[in-house]
RNA sequence: GGGCGUGUACCGAAGUGGACAAACGGGUCAGACUGUAAAUCUGAUGGCUUACGCCUUCGUAGGUUCGAAUCCUACCGCGCCCA
């Protein structure tokens, strides 16, 4: 199955805000395809936590694109600049990490890639930046950072704004972008791939090629996914994040967070996330929110996790939002003696404090055995197993002996 | 080095001697409703065996006062300006 040039760029467009520059982009394909020789696409993941998340998950899935008509996924570990930390989009400076725990990020991060990208050594090739980066020297660096003004720096959004606003800005932030973009030179990229949050960076990568007299990199830069939040881009340091890890079902699982949703991400995420038409899945989000959701949702869990794993999620997710009790859920021991609840809403995990157990009976949001409880001085025994139940989601079987 | 600011609960942000467990917004949790765990509306949101009672909390440590998030001193972090 052989795609025309024009076809090709098409495929990889979908994901794709803006090419700098589609002409190169459409000459290296040209090239490779006479020649033979695959592209080398280049994308870089800092390994700051070790969840890799549905919004990295759009960059890499545009890569496997590239990787299926047969070019190489050139993928960079950050293991050097992870001690940098990428300014990008960041209202304030990144904590920097120690090195033991990115090595150790960094190890979980390609085992995740792998759900995503073909992994055999003629589609992928992993390099640490550290091999080169950490062989710098001192006057290197500096020549480096000649190359660029603080003028230019201070372009940058992620920066200019902090500038404005008195934020803080350290010094050891602008080398972030010379950084990722050497990498670039290093490892002859023919294409850059990242969030949009990255375009700077990857324009560097693109400049200092050509000032190297390489033939530059193409920069690609998909739109940035939505978190579940619904308003900030996807981001682990923000916690609005689905992790292509994340088991498929239970109450933290990918099948209820993408269910959790706001219906107005539902556009974006089908775009970015899956192959499905625009004129399939648009009307269908219109006219059936809800079941288009459980569509996506079945086709992220299915995509990461299996089918049998989708359907699992699904068939659990409908049983608990029709108010069923889920089958695994934590036993506790209870004594047979006469007790109030409060106490129990604690020992159980349920909620946080005895005044929070309390709140909560008086807003009926308690119940044994699907029965509410609204009076916090009442006290009960127990003969036979019960299921205690804050909201829809917090169960506990309680075991008398 | 000097001057001026600033530091509040999960986050943002009010409060500048008592009525402050601390406005407001976000988040979160819950209730109602629903086509969903979406949207919308409502309520709650430091702790204490739920009490118009007590305890801990407003950068850290002391101090003044009957009484301090609020005043003073020192220290720490951050910002701006001058050098």
């Amino acid at each position: 199955m052989s795609l025309s040039i024009d076809q090709q760029i098409q495929l990889l467009s979908r994901r794709c805000e803006r090419i700098l520059t589609e002409q190169d982009l459409r000459r290296k394909l040209e090239a490779s395809a006479k020649t033979g020789k695959p592209l080398r696409i280049k994308l870089g993941m800092d390994p700051t936590a070790p969840d890799v998340t549905l919004g990295h998950a759009v960059p890499l899935k545009a890569i496997r694109q590239f990787q299926e008509l047969g070019h190489k996924a050139v993928l960079i570990i950050g293991d050097y600049t992870a001690r940098v930390g990428d300014p990008s989009g960041r209202d304030s400076t990144r904590p920097v990490l120690s090195g033991a725990v990115i090595n150790a990020n960094a190890e979980t991060y390609v085992t995740q890639i792998g759900k995503i990208l073909l992994t055999d050594p003629d589609h992928l090739e992993v390099r640490w930046n550290g091999e080169w980066l950490g062989a710098m020297n001192l006057l290197e660096i500096i020549r480096l950072a000649s190359r660029k003004s603080v003028a230019q720096m201070l372009e940058r959004d992620t920066f200019k704004e902090r500038y404005v606003s008195g934020g803080d800005i350290r010094i050891h932030e602008f080398l972030y972008p010379l950084l990722q973009g050497w990498d670039s030179v290093i490892i002859n990229a023919d294409v850059e791939m990242g969030g949009s949050d990255q375009l700077f960076n990857n324009l560097v990568g693109r400049e200092f090629m050509k000032e190297e007299g390489k033939e530059a990199q193409v920069v690609m830069v998909t739109p940035l996914l939505i978190g579940t939040d619904g308003v900030m881009k996807m981001s682990k340091s923000k916690g609005n994040y689905i992790g292509v890890t994340d088991p498929p079902g239970g109450p933290d699982g990918m099948f209820g967070k993408i269910m959790k949703l706001p219906d107005a991400l539902l556009e974006n995420y089908y775009t970015l996330l899956t192959e499905v038409g625009r004129e399939e899945f648009l009307p269908r989000i219109q006219s059936e929110p809800r079941n288009a959701k459980a569509d996506l949702a079945r086709r992220m869990v299915a995509w990461l996790h299996g089918a049998a794993a989708a359907e699992a999620a699904e068939a659990e997710f409908v049983k608990a939002t029709h108010g069923g009790v889920p089958d695994q859920i934590p036993e506790f021991p209870v004594t047979k003696a006469a007790k109030k609840l409060a106490p129990l809403l604690v020992q159980t995990g349920l909620a946080a404090s005895n005044s929070e157990a309390m709140r909560k009976m008086k807003e009926g949001a308690v119940r044994i055995d699907g029965e509410k409880v609204t009076d916090p001085q009442k006290e009960y025994a127990f003969d036979k197993p019960v299921v205690l139940q804050l909201g829809n989601r917090k169960f506990a079987r309680l075991i008398p002996g």
